[in-house]
Parts: C-alpha cells; sequence; structure tokens
DNA sequence: CATGGTGGTTCCCTCGAGGTAACCAGTGGC
DNA sequence: GCCACTGGTTACCTCGAGGGAACCACCATG
C-alpha cells in the first residue's frame, strides 16, 4: 500500500505561499468546527436554518451563518429563499458537495473504526508518560 | 451516489457529548495545522526530526514536537531513538498511520481536482456581494 | 398587546492554538 | 575557546476562532 499522495517535497516546492496550496487552503476550511458537521447533515436531504441549529444541538447560531456562507461562497451548499412568510431560506449541498461527501465518509469511516484502538494508544501513551 | 454516511441525527443523539464522538473527536485533532502535513510526509517514508523540520519549512520547532507527540499519542506513528552521537529520532507511520492514508490522499486528491472550481466560486461570490 | 417563530447581524469577551526566542546536554570541528 | 548540530523544553505573547447575548423586521397566534 504505497502512499498515492505526490511528494511533499514536491507539493511544497510548487506551492511555497500555504495559501495557495490546494490541500492546505481547502482542507484548512473545511478543518474548522461546523463545517464537516454541516457537510454530514446536508448529505441527507436539504435542510432549512432552523433545521440546522436544532440538529446540531451545540452550535451558536452566529457560527451556523457564519460556516453555511463560507460553504457556500467556496460552491459546496446552495442556499434557496422562499417568498413565503416568514421567508423560509433551504440550504442543499451543491454537485460539488455531493461530490465531497465521498473522500469525507472515508474519512468518517475510518474515524469510526479506528477510534477505539486510537482511545487505547492515547490511555496506554499516557500511561507511559 | 446517497450519502454512505449514518444519520447525523442518530450519530448526534448516541454521542451527545462531542469528545465521545468518534469523527469530532479525532477528525477535530486531524484538523489542525500540521497534522496532515506530516503524515503526508511520512508517508513516502521515515524522517528524522531536523529532516521534517526542513521539509515542512514554516512549522516552528515547537510547533513539530508537539504534533509529533500527538501523533505517537495517538498511534498513528512510531518514534525510535538511535543511540548515535548526537542521538537521532526517526518518525515513521504506524500500521494504523498507514491506514489513514488511505482516506487522506482521497481527501487530498479532492482538493486538487476541485480546486479551480472552488477558487472560481469563491470569485464570484465576493462578486455577488 | 404580548409572545413566539422566521433567519439573521452586531458587539463584546474568552481562551487556546500557534509563533518567537532563549536555553539545555553532549560532542565534533576549527 | 567558540561555534554548530543533534532533538528537544520552556516562557512569553499575539491573534483570531468561537461563544453568548442582545437586537432587527415581519407575521401569526392567543
Amino acid at each position: 500500500m504505497t502512499a498515492p499522495i505526490a511528494p511533499l517535497t514536491q507539493i511544497m516546492r510548487e506551492y511555497a505561499d500555504p495559501s495557495a496550496c490546494p490541500v492546505r487552503n481547502v482542507l484548512d476550511h473545511l478543518g474548522d468546527k461546523w463545517s464537516v458537521l454541516i457537510i454530514t447533515a446536508l448529505a441527507h436531504r436539504p435542510y432549512r436554518f432552523g433545521e440546522l441549529r436544532r440538529e446540531i444541538a451545540d452550535i451558536s447560531q452566529r457560527m451556523l451563518t457564519q460556516t453555511l456562507r463560507d460553504l457556500q461562497a467556496d460552491g459546496l451548499i446552495e442556499r434557496e429563499v422562499f417568498p413565503t412568510t416568514p421567508p423560509s431560506v433551504e440550504y442543499r449541498l451543491s454537485p460539488m458537495g455531493k461530490s465531497f461527501v465521498v473522500p469525507l465518509s472515508a474519512m468518517v469511516d475510518w474515524a469510526f473504526e479506528h477510534f477505539p484502538a486510537i482511545k487505547e494508544a492515547r490511555a496506554e501513551f499516557a500511561k507511559a508518560a
């Protein structure tokens, strides 16, 4: 199982400026506290703002708005306003967002599968120290 | 392409405490500034401390030490000290670390592939605002 | 008239990730 | 004697992500 990632040296050389490196640029954005959770929710069906707020119980309204805006700016989600009273807003994954679910779910599966081993490793490491 | 991720509702309900949720627990750790970069480097071959420091040009010695310790605590990398003078230290991926390279490289590939589209989406979003 | 539910925005504050720099022991080279 | 390289540790500081609460307009309900 040789690593299929391009050599780091090459990547680092090509994208000396971290903000220009695709990996660091994209993954840093998605590595925040809420993006993955929101995308996971939207992977199942479109959600309205309030629904998401209730679903992700411990997110603040401020961060929900902000993270949704960032994901929308990156083109991962689409926002649609319905002129009802009161106006309701629906968020859904864009095609690109849906394509992101594939590698994301691979990571999620990995996390579930190896979580016990990681917990054990942490306990052993703490014991050794 | 239906999302193969378990329903968020179910996950959130099962792991009400965020620190007990495998996904948030594991991915938050790996979502820091340097873990992915270090794992990417080690995916190709073992590295010595100083080698890593030079390879990842813009990491501080402090964060390199700390991130390596965290990855070691999670059981993703192994540390071996050689009793040379001066003592040298080699870091390599553990079997679990190697298994993580699979989903990680899927994400890296996705990032490379969609980076142009993301940049375009950002530009368009900024223009619209 | 007041309250609650739409989907936000704005201000203020905290806390911790991460950067910088100095220092350590031991040894080899000039 | 002085410097450099090995792989660190420690103290100090900054800056921004994120939390909390208040506020907004609009409408329906009681």
